[in-house]
DNA sequence: TTGTGCGAAAACCTATTCTC
DNA sequence: GAGAATAGGTTTTCGCACAA
């Protein structure tokens, strides 16, 4: 490093310091002691200014150049981080933008592919005007079709991820009750039930526990149980995630990954329809399984996904207007779903992705 | 550009075994 | 006895090459 780098470096240190706290104003020796570390960090930078004052033809336009050199110092200092990279090359490249935007400024396009095609650079600021020549910001100027569409489309789907994933955390909470339930039915050993220090008549050989405690090791296994299922249906209902890969992640086979899948997709679906929390999806599958298409009779029974394919089509929505995840989940009722001969099924994203493709 | 054939991969189903 | 896990076979889907 050489002694100017380090120099710079202390110089804009001591500016940092003496920056305002927060919410307080500048005292006067702090400004008096930032004015003389910035006049030093100027004098240390006065030859890198006047190459690029030369690199970028702007030997004309000196006293201009120089100022445009000083503001971009004075933004390097503002936005400089130590940690990421040398004050000198940080600042380097602040000076550079200054004069190449001074240069559009000041003059036409030198380059000779602009010459060939009478071409003008025109700086986005000349466009900041309006048709009755009033000022407007120029970002007003700038117009996107597509704007509306994609902000609605990114709202919905930050709704639908938020209703997918409450469906997902209501069938695991479905899960953990269950399970527990299964864990107080199940037969306890006679070590557990064994009776306690304290009591009147401990020489009575054994008797039953005065709770039904559930088994601290097997309420561990039962949440181990939880989470894997959760990411399976997180990864396989609702995303890309192939019976192979998550049997390799999980360790179970993937024939057991799909039975688990299958359960939790009808699961899912009953959860919709019995809870009004959910009344948005429940009204979406009553719209979707009116318009649906009976299977042909070669399809798969019930809960296969390439049955739940076949019938996408006329479940999902147009698909050149904006849609999002929940419009791709789709809850069909056991009773409908008889009748119209659909499948018992959550819609599979990652199916009508590929089915809409 | 469209239709067809083929192979690989993925998904599915049924029956069976294992575990608690 | 019920649920979890496995085995073995079938069906469906997809990508690719090739010919018309």
């Amino acid at each position: 490093m050489s002694k100017t780098t380090i120099a710079l470096e202390a110089l804009v240190a001591d500016v940092i310091a003496n920056r305002a706290a927060e919410g307080a104003k500048q005292t006067a020796r702090q400004r008096l002691n930032t004015d003389r570390a910035f006049a030093s960090i100027l004098k240390l930078i006065a030859p890198r200014i006047r190459h690029f004052i030369r690199q970028y033809g702007l030997v004309a336009h000196w006293e201009d150049a120089e100022q445009a050199a000083a503001i971009a110092v004075h933004r390097a200092i503002e936005a400089y981080d130590p940690e990421k990279a040398q004050f000198t090359t940080f600042v380097n490249w602040q000076i550079r933008g200054e004069m190449q935007s001074l240069r559009f400024r000041l003059m036409t396009d030198q380059r000779s592919s602009a010459k060939k095609v009478e071409a003008l650079t025109v700086s986005l600021q000349d466009l900041g005007r309006s048709q009755d020549g009033e000022d407007m910001a120029f970002e007003a100027t700038i117009e996107d079709e597509d704007a509306l569409d994609a902000t609605e489309a990114a709202a919905s789907d930050y709704l639908a991820q938020n209703a997918t994933g409450a469906l997902i955390d209501e069938y695991i909470e479905h899960l953990r009750a269950v399970g527990i339930e299964q864990l107080k039915k199940r037969p306890r050993a006679k070590k557990a039930i064994a009776n306690q220090p304290g009591d009147i008549n401990d020489q009575i050989p054994s008797r039953r526990p005065r709770f039904r405690e559930v088994d601290p090791v097997e309420l561990a296994k039962l949440e181990e149980k939880l989470t894997r299922n959760r990411e399976i249906v997180e990864r396989r209902v609702f995303d890309t995630g192939t019976l192979d890969a998550l049997g390799l992640d999980t360790g179970l086979t993937k024939e057991r990954v799909r039975q688990i899948t299958k359960r939790a997709a009808k699961t899912m679906g009953e959860l919709v329809a019995s809870s009004a929390k959910f009344q948005v999806m429940a009204d979406y599958k009553v719209a979707a399984a009116t318009g649906a298409r009976p299977r042909t009779a070669s399809a798969p029974t019930a809960e296969a996904p390439s049955a739940i394919i076949e019938a996408l089509p006329a479940l999902l929505p147009d698909p050149s207007s904006p849609h999002n995840r929940l419009t791709s989940l789709v809850a069909i009722g056991q009773e409908a779903a008889v009748e119209q001969e659909q499948p018992v099924s959550l819609g599979l994203p990652s199916e009508i992705a590929r089915k809409a493709a």
